[in-house]
DNA sequence: CTTGACTCTATAGTAACTATAGAGTTTAAA
DNA sequence: TTTAAACTCTATAGTTACTATAGAGTCAAG
């Protein structure tokens, strides 16, 4: 099949399998006359995956790894909970980081009301005064 | 001073500075005969400002904007509630999203354990599985 | 044959930095 | 005065994961 109908199987963009391709997620190994791109189904099935592992905010270094080793069915499969377990770990940071951040704006959100200028602004002054204090 | 100096004063890099000169958030209003930038305390003022927005994880843009108002003191500050507003409420939805990710893939992460291969891997099976049951 | 849809490669853009190259300026020490 | 190191400048490119566009080629149906 040509890039078109594998976009549509797999709902990703034309320019998205062409962009994966150059970053070695997948590659074509025909092309037509015209040379056009041929995929068989192992290709929609390659492309699946990926995007499953986009889904998970997996980067695409970290799929390329997991592709690699999917390539080797008989070796220790520890890289990939040691990954899995990283990543959980990066995305439970990033959570605590907007909690605090959400917590921050609130407080800050609170110093300001309706009906002021921005001269009374209870936000732009804090962050306006906050200088003051650095200093 | 010159741009190291403010720099060092700030805890910003020298290139980030130049970077939001390009950006019109700083701008830069001596040279030296030498077309050295100039700043005065005011600019070190502002760039304290910009760097406590970062902070908060607001964009360069909503910065300008914010930069801009500043610039109005008479006027209403609504502007700036409702930016923080949706701030906020973009960094809740954040939250969430990580939230409900991170669940996914403790899920996924429980899926395997260790002395397995790559073959009997609950991770890989479950990332390949999920592609035949979309189909 | 014509035309519209599809495909190709190349290039540039997004956001917020960050790094590097090569050239010019400044400053302090010899 | 000279020298050398530190600082500064502009231009350009890179990071990540796409996304868009231009101009040219291919294909399939009318």
């Amino acid at each position: 099949m040509k890039i078109g109908e594998l976009a549509k199987k797999t709902d990703c963009s034309v320019q998205t399998i062409r962009y994966y391709e150059k970053e070695q997620l997948l590659c074509t190994t025909q092309r037509s006359d015209g040379n056009f791109r041929l995929y068989d189904e192992a290709a929609v099935e390659q492309l699946l995956f990926i995007k499953l592992c986009r889904n998970l905010d997996l980067s695409l270094s970290e799929i390329r790894q997991l592709l690699t080793l999917k390539r080797s069915p008989g070796a220790q499969c520890d890289q990939v909970n040691r990954m899995m377990d990283t990543h959980i770990q990066q995305v439970e940071t990033r959570i605590q980081e907007l909690v605090q951040l959400r917590e921050h704006l609130k407080v800050l959100r609170r110093s300001c009301s309706s009906e002021r200028t921005i001269e009374q602004c209870g936000i732009l002054q804090t962050l306006t005064t906050n200088q003051h204090q650095k200093r």
